[in-house]
DNA sequence: ATTTTTGCAAAACATTTGCAGACAG
DNA sequence: CTGTCTGCAAATGTTTTGCAAAAAT
């Protein structure tokens, strides 16, 4: 018997808050954005629904090495496909709108390999950053 | 005053372990690893040596999303520059001898933007987990 | 000798879980 | 009503720190 799931005002915050996201997230941030919406909320219970937004597929965990918060959040089809700019001077994230990989990324592994999915993530300085030293 | 840094036992055996390593290793992977060469070696003292490994930069830290330990450490020059891929189904790391970027990466982020550097990691069936369904 | 490094234990964080009550359907 | 979801607190798990003893120079 599979349980069946409810719609509850925390749920529906974290998912509206992923809506209107404009990167990933992290569990930090999320909670610190529903507490405005859902006063009271637990920690416990964003963990919980991240972790029930991931398994439903709704939303994917992201890594982001060496940002403040390593582990994020983002909504599965933000985009079919995209990668993240990591700006190391204000530590933000920012979306990239290409992808820069070569076609067929089979042909860059040993034989018997086989490729189905990629996570890149770029560095550097966004344009805010770059222009002031 | 810079504090002098000295060679210990447990330093050694640890940068002896990177040495070694064929692949990005997690603490508790090194921790093990080092238990057998230097006998009651402390975890902490482990977290200590890589972190100062880091810091002098001679291993660096990488990020395998999904893998079984996320954070691993690996030579800052195994290769000048280097990329991993993850089987899904053994959670065996495996270094890419290519690099699969465009490039100019410069071009697939916004004008102002400046790229320094890139994190890669491949997922998808080793050779071994490919044939065997 | 002087100072860094170690191992242990405690502390600080991060994430998960048990449970009784609140709430959705 | 029935069973899921929530908030709290306790439990886990991971990484960091304080400190006295051990080791390096």
């Amino acid at each position: 018997m599979k349980p069946q799931v409810r719609n509850t005002k925390q749920k529906t915050c974290i998912q509206k808050i992923f809506q209107e996201a404009i990167g990933p997230l992290g569990i930090s941030e999320i909670y610190a954005l529903a507490s405005k919406d859902v006063k009271g909320i637990g920690l416990a219970t964003v963990y919980r629904v991240v972790g029930g937004l991931v398994d439903s597929g709704e939303i994917k965990k992201v890594n982001i090495p060496n940002a403040v918060e390593d582990v994020r959040y983002e909504r599965s089809d933000t985009a079919l496909h995209h990668h993240h700019f990591f700006c190391t001077k204000c530590n933000k994230t920012f979306d990239l709108t290409k992808c820069p990989m070569a076609s067929d990324l089979n042909k860059f592994v040993l034989p018997g390999f086989k490729v189905d999915a990629h996570e890149l993530t770029l560095y550097g300085l966004c344009a805010n950053c770059h222009g002031k030293k």
